[in-house]
DNA sequence: TCGCTTCGCTAAACCGGTTCACTAAATCGG
DNA sequence: CCGATTTAGTGAACCGGTTTAGCGAAGCGA
């Protein structure tokens, strides 16, 4: 008694293949009576048509992916990608369309993307020159690239990160502050501090510019890197923590901000008097720690629409469309981790020894 | 041009579609100067085996479904859900297993799961009587389902709700609380006080067997319930405020808790001092606010982890394990956000208003 | 040298649906 | 009452792979 098909609800109802499958798909295709017929004899199988066969044939998965750089258990470690799905939800429950989550398979990017069940792809965290990601390009599946400068053949939706971290570097250098630790992002534990992915790249120079334009030019950044979690926060402050200092920490993700104040919390210093703290993304969780975090929020459920928004257009439309970039508006949300800088002789380092 | 098939690859390389397929998938059939030639031609066209057609074939999706009860948007507002999939993308991840998000079609969770193209589900907030969910124990779908009593045809990875819940209230009980608030979960903004969830009506159980136990058995518990998110938390609190504050507010989530804080801080609280809240979970955040969240820690990540782990071995076994029932130990966090209950005297409702 | 196994590859069936091209009967306008 | 549509449904082709059964040639032990 295995599975029933298609073919055994048409033998049962004495009609064809091809009724069946109107009777699911178009009944307004079949006489009433007919249309009840092939239900009850379905019914009577447990038929159920299968979902794979049924997207084989008409060529959509009803699936779009969104790739990450990193393991699920990675990636999830920071509530960015929450938020970003939620807003990707918005849109794709609408409609019917699941989502998935395509990290690397066997830590090829590539391979994961061969094998993916998709009609489309949002990409997350790659940058246009991954090595891995040419064929991806010939592949003529639909894709919308979030957070990049270009990428060949798709629609990007993206901040102006630049701008973004100026802004902050520029409350960090008006508050006083001269030494700043900078957190950028560690896709492997042991990326060298050259050659950053695009986003860590552009804020850093938004934070160069953003002390400059305060006449801060002389400022000294202590740029380390950590993986995007609260850990990877933490760790950040130990090796910041190591020399003397700095006044504050500017970070690329609230996550790591958070990661940065318990760890400085857990050391006894008090915040924002003895270290200010700046994060990048506005989470749910910046409003809710202590204090509350000043933080570059960016619209990231609108992230999260838009780029679904873009996609589906782009996998209904036959790849017509001509392909887009927007650029979203960042805003500095002062709250309550920055304040003065302290003078450093009021920190003395056995403190936090 | 189109898309080449696996039939333009064999014709270019002359030989069969069959020694194509060995190429891609079991190479060690083929001589090693037929595969190249093939893996060549492949090359030049431009040819990627149809994940579609490849998985119809051979019967398998490489997916699984976490079934959900509401909306993407609503359910990842929840900081366990990344949590729970971090676990479950342990095991997945490792094994080239994609993880997709099954929430309600048009409301229907009966229709997301039928269109669903996934070789096993993890039930999430679903409960076994469900009238749409018979049809699921008949297509014989290999079952996971977490937080439940008993699902027909599934294993089950549970934690021990009462006895978590019985906990939380022992330990308030003993700090003098005697008029708790208790915050339970609505699916829907209207779900009548006397049909909860099943989780919701367990905890309860725990909770009044807790105040029992402890000598405490006429204290009274105000309750209401709210959507599991930070704004739910924060429409328990307003709800609760209504009339004289309870001393202490449990509550069926760590988010749910954090928003009960978030507006009692508002409303000019001091916590715990005016305020004790509990949460249940132990999401990350909970260690991230102040006062730190008094909470009732599961394993999530392991829970996730289970999950796929009896998921798939269900799926690969063709459904001839026995089905189990797996209880994940609970332990009460006490951290900083209860305390002894305050006098009523001492917080006229003047305060808060 | 003979029979048996292994190697390398193929033809055909199969997975389970959708869709195109077409037809017979019923309906309709004039 | 006739030709043109519409309605209701069919058979065959198709989506794009995998897998089973088997075949000829080469290798091997006796």
């Amino acid at each position: 008694m295995a599975r029933p098909r298609i073919g055994d609800v048409a033998e049962r109802a004495g009609v064809s293949k091809t009724a069946v499958s109107f009777a699911f798909n178009q009944p307004e295709h079949l006489n009433t009576m007919t249309r009840e017929r092939i239900l009850a004899a379905a019914e009577e199988l447990g038929y159920r048509p299968s979902p794979i066969a049924r997207r084989l044939a008409s060529r959509r998965t009803q699936q779009v992916g969104l790739v990450v750089p990193q393991s699920t258990h990675d990636i999830f470690a920071n509530p960015f990608l929450p938020e970003l799905i939620r807003g990707i939800g918005d849109v794709c429950d609408a409609q019917g369309i699941a989502v998935v989550v395509v990290p690397p398979v066997h830590g090829s990017i590539a391979t994961a993307i061969k094998e993916a069940l998709v009609d489309g792809l949002i990409l997350l965290g790659l940058e246009s020159g991954h090595p891995e990601l040419a064929q991806l390009q010939r592949s003529g599946l639909p894709v919308v690239a979030l957070d990049v400068e270009h990428w060949d053949g798709a629609s990007v939706i993206a901040i102006d990160d630049v701008a973004g971290a100026r802004e902050a570097a520029t409350h960090l250098a008006e508050l006083g502050h001269r030494d700043v630790g900078v957190v950028l992002i560690a896709q492997h534990p042991d990326t060298p501090l050259d050659e950053h992915h695009g986003v860590s790249a552009r804020r850093l120079a938004g934070i160069r510019s953003g002390f400059a334009a305060a006449g801060a030019g002389d400022a000294t950044l202590r740029i380390v890197s950590a993986p995007v979690s609260e850990e990877g926060g933490r760790a950040a402050f130990e090796a910041l923590a190591e020399g003397l200092l700095p006044t504050a920490v500017m970070t690329m993700s609230d996550v790591t901000a958070i990661g940065v104040m318990n760890a400085a919390l857990d050391a006894g210093l008090t915040l924002p008097a003895d270290l200010s703290v700046v994060g990048f993304d506005d989470v749910p969780a910046a409003a809710w720690v202590t204090p509350r975090l000043t933080t570059v929020h960016q619209p990231i459920r609108e992230k999260g629409r838009l780029a679904a928004l873009r996609l589906i257009d782009a996998i209904q439309s036959g790849e017509g469309r001509a392909h887009t970039r927007e650029v979203l508006p960042t805003r500095l949300a002062v709250r309550g981790s920055t304040a003065r800088a302290r003078t450093n002789d009021h920190l003395p380092m056995a403190e936090i020894a």
